[in-house]
RNA sequence: GCCGGGAUGGCGGAAUUGGUAGACGCACGGGACUCAAAAUCCCGCGCUGGCAACAGCGUGGGGGUUCGAUUCCCCCUCCCGGCACCA
């Protein structure tokens, strides 16, 4: 064993022996337990960012935790290789998006390896490859067939200069990020899938996710935002229809003093005819982003349409407004707007002086916001109603009208899956002016994207491509073309999980193996994918299973969310000018480092601040317990301590055995329960501290003194080989020669070991601490309440004072209260 | 704007179910070793006052519940994530 530790050497042999061994190739076939140890898979932007290290490191803890612990483990790693970032560097760096992508798998592919993560790369897969997309290709046009996708319009962000359509992103406080020039929302045909088909079960699922953070379970409750309001149609004034708007407050109904509707809205363009400042006002609003952000936190404006409608319960004539702050896609794209109870209606109703009637008050608690919840005056018969009866009472007002009904209404959108973009999984419709939409049937897949293109920055290649788009129609035989527009790359991301364990079936999406391995056991990525990835997963699981692929109602059975890495105190970006390279950190320390300061430096779902210090001290404990091993294989390992050795221990050993068992029992709760690594490593780094002290001073006894340290530094390999593989078997290895480490199992905590005779009291005097107290454990309370009493440190606390009480906290603190 | 989360020493963080605030690490100060430096080892380290014993204060700010609050409730400030075409 060499005195230094040898970094480099033992990362490059352990991980050279793994390869060779196949070490973590999985397998179906087990008598274990499975447990799929799933992380998202990265977007091959060209090196290893911290995030990536972060985010591998707690897949592969958990992943060699639970081989360790029994489990048939399978951690498979693959590419989310379509997107737009590919599209940009091609054109800056002249290349074709598939030739660097190809480039950049293979260059992370490497970093990967050299982390030393436990992956089946058996399974890889890039999602950019034929043999990859053909699937979701099928699925596709299978769901097309069924009617869950279908063909509308829908508003994009338009560049009138390049003539080209935006992603949000592409889109900077109202302009286009090339050209500069005034964002126009732009309405075209594209696809959608029918995510709200699966409102309900999405979200009634959610209930089921046990293992996922309640606020992911929140923010997705919210977003899919189901609610109980009504619907309220008020007759337009002088014309023969009805304005329809859904409300959630129908109690507030009386109170209503003016309607809103969205630019895009019917009545608008109608109340435009013949009024260019409406017209122009209505274009205006055209203007800009399609984000919903920049749309809520836009100035609200208005305009009067000039037209009227009529109150359906007290006949009052109210003036309909085109307002910037009705969104056109949720609900009717209208709204009844009640000042007196809505922030932004009250907003409007100032900033262009319509009326403002209250008709809710809080007798109970007058301080109440009056968005809240109350009781109705001035509003007629429902006066003196609470919420729930004056909904009740209004909605049945209204239906009796037939001018309203209740209605549950989700806030969740259809999920438009179309993208006017080069790099991207082709969408297989063929369009035939004779037969319309024809999906491309299954024998003709996959519909192959022209990997050999040049990108100009504006235009889509294989719209220009007629080699591409050129076909004839599978049903009629006569000319046709294909769609050129490509998928949204969370297509891709949503249903890879599957593919994993499916990775080389030639004849289906995924095959039985799917069933075997299936819920993914603990998905681990960032809090960023909360809501839209996390979502269109579960959804696409929902949608594999209705067609018969697997038999999971959720894809994900236990989810991390890990934070962000930031430098000073910001995320680590390229733009920031603040990323550190991975790359120096596993040369110059090594992958071990590495993960240590990872899973050192913060809780995982925690923001991780990066320290160069934090290394450098994280090296420094890994040199510690490579010195200690060195130093006890000088001496000459032994057998390891065993309780059956009946030898008497001395004070100082019990008590590093106590530590001992205490820190594999913490350690096996910390990273399988809690998830909380750092404070497992912490306990290992209070237990090498104790070992450090602990010395033999009687020669004597130095064979029970090594015998205990090769129990506990065994243990201590045993108990971080998950978190930093390399050293703990390399130290493993000279510990125990004759036993190969993944034979090894976790080791167990020796109860009799743990048993303390004594307790530390804390003695505290109206809630101060002010002493303690050492008893046996067997103390009955009220002895421990009169021993309390006498303790010197709180008698001083006690004089001219009436004690009134004492609490007893069992084994940790007595309170005695005085006055 | 809406939804979700966060704030604890000089710094990263710990305190698992309302019960010792600051584990562990970093930085810093002192010492040992050394010709010297690095490395390593030992000691100290929340703030204020005090030679000390000790006392008071202290978990973003304000209020509340409780014998007891970093932890529960209400209000506020700032920071972060998401908002449907970044992934």
């Amino acid at each position: 064993m060499q005195e230094q530790y040898p970094f480099k050497e033992i990362e490059q042999s352990s991980q050279k022996n793994w390869e060779e061994n196949q070490s973590f190739l999985a397998s179906e076939d087990s008598d274990k337990p499975k447990y799929y140890c799933l992380s998202m898979f990265p977007y091959p932007s060209g090196r290893l960012h911290m995030g990536h290290v972060r985010n591998y490191t707690i897949g592969d803890v958990l992943s060699r935790f639970h081989r360790m612990n029994g489990f048939n483990v399978m951690q498979p790693m693959g590419w989310d290789a379509f997107g737009l970032p590919a599209e940009n560097a091609a054109i800056k760096h002249e290349t074709a998006p598939a030739a660097w992508t190809y480039s950049n798998i293979e260059h992370m592919k490497t970093q990967l390896k050299q982390l030393g993560l436990g992956v089946d790369w058996s399974r890889e897969i890039a999602t950019c490859t034929p043999e990859y997309y053909r699937w979701e290709q099928w699925l596709f046009t299978e769901l097309f067939k069924k009617g869950i996708i279908y063909k509308k319009t829908a508003t994009v962000n338009w560049d009138p200069v390049d003539g080209t359509t935006l992603a949000n992103e592409q889109v900077i406080d109202g302009r286009g990020w090339r050209s500069g020039a005034l964002i126009e929302k732009r309405d075209i045909p594209q696809y959608f899938m029918k995510i709200t088909d699966y409102a309900e079960e999405l979200l009634s699922d959610l209930d089921t996710l046990d293992g996922w953070p309640e606020q992911v379970k929140t923010m997705q409750r919210n977003w899919i935002g189901k609610s109980f309001g009504c619907e309220v149609e008020f007759p337009v004034v002088g014309q023969d229809s009805n304005l329809k708007v859904y409300t959630t407050r129908p109690d507030t109904l009386m109170g209503a003093t003016y309607v809103a509707v969205a630019a895009e809205h019917a009545l608008a363009t109608q109340a435009s005819e013949n009024n260019p400042e409406l017209t122009a006002f209505i274009a205006e609003c055209k203007s800009g982003s399609v984000a919903e952000a920049d749309l809520a936190t836009a100035e609200k404006k208005g305009m009067a349409t000039g037209l009227f409608v009529t109150h359906p319960l007290n006949g009052e004539q109210l003036p309909v407004w085109v307002a910037n702050y009705v969104l056109a896609s949720y609900g009717e794209g209208a709204v009844m707007a009640v000042p007196a109870h809505d922030d932004r209606d009250f907003e409007f109703a100032n900033k262009y002086n319509l009326p403002v009637k209250a008709v809710i008050k809080h007798d109970d608690h007058p301080d109440l916001p009056m968005t809240e919840h109350g009781v109705l005056f001035d509003s007629g018969e429902f006066d003196g109603l609470n919420f729930d009866e004056a909904s009740k009472a209004i909605a049945e007002s209204l239906s009796t009208k037939k001018l309203g009904q209740r209605r549950t209404q989700y806030r969740l959108r259809d999920w438009g899956v179309s993208r006017q973009r080069y790099w991207g999984c082709p969408i297989p419709i063929i369009n035939c002016e004779a037969c319309g939409e024809v999906p491309v049937p299954e024998d003709q897949l996959p519909v192959v994207l022209p990997e050999n293109v040049t990108l100009d920055g504006v235009s889509n290649p294989i719209k220009k491509d007629p080699s591409f788009y050129e076909t004839t129609c599978p049903t009629c035989n006569g000319k046709a073309t294909r769609e050129t527009d490509t998928l949204d790359t969370f297509f891709e991301s949503s249903w890879y999980y599957a593919r994993y364990a499916s990775h080389d079936s030639h004849s289906k999406m995924v095959d039985e193996r799917a069933n075997y391995w299936l819920p993914v056991d603990q998905y681990i990525g960032g809090i960023e994918h909360a809501i839209l990835h996390l979502l269109y997963a579960r959804f696409f699981n929902k949608l594999m299973r209705d067609v018969g692929l697997i038999t999971t109602d959720e894809p994900f059975k236990n989810l991390l969310t890990q934070g962000m890495v930031l430098k000073d105190g910001t995320k680590m970006s390229k733009s920031k000018g603040n990323t550190v390279d991975p790359q120096g950190l596993i040369d110059n320390y090594g992958a071990d480092t590495a993960r240590l300061f990872m899973m050192f430096a913060a809780p995982p779902e925690q923001s991780l601040e990066w320290s160069d210090a934090g290394v450098e001290g994280s090296n420094r404990f890994l040199r510690r317990i490579w010195k200690a091993a060195f130093e006890h294989v000088q001496a000459g390992i032994v057998a390891p301590y065993s309780p059956n050795d009946k030898a008497e221990l001395t004070e100082d050993l019990k008590a590093l055995r106590l530590q001992l068992h205490t820190t594999v029992e913490k350690v096996t709760d910390d990273i399988s329960r809690r998830h909380s690594f750092n404070t497992a490593i912490a306990s290992v780094m209070e237990l090498m501290n104790l070992l450090m002290k602990t010395e033999c001073k009687d020669e004597a006894l130095t064979p029970l003194y090594q015998a205990v340290r090769q129990e506990t530094l065994q243990s201590i390999a045993l108990l971080l080989s998950p978190i930093v593989p390399h050293i703990c078997e390399a130290v493993w290895a000279e510990l125990c020669p004759t036993v190969p480490m993944h034979e090894a199992s976790w080791p167990i905590a020796d109860k009799a070991a743990m048993v303390k005779d004594d307790i530390d009291y804390m003695l505290q005097v109206n809630g101060k601490l002010r002493g303690k107290m050492t008893v046996a454990k067997s103390e009955t309370k009220e002895n421990l309440e009169k021993l309390a009493l006498t303790q010197p440190s709180v008698l001083k606390y006690l004089e001219d004072t009436t004690v009134r009480k004492v609490i007893v906290v069992p084994n940790k603190l007595i309170n005695i209260v005085v006055g």
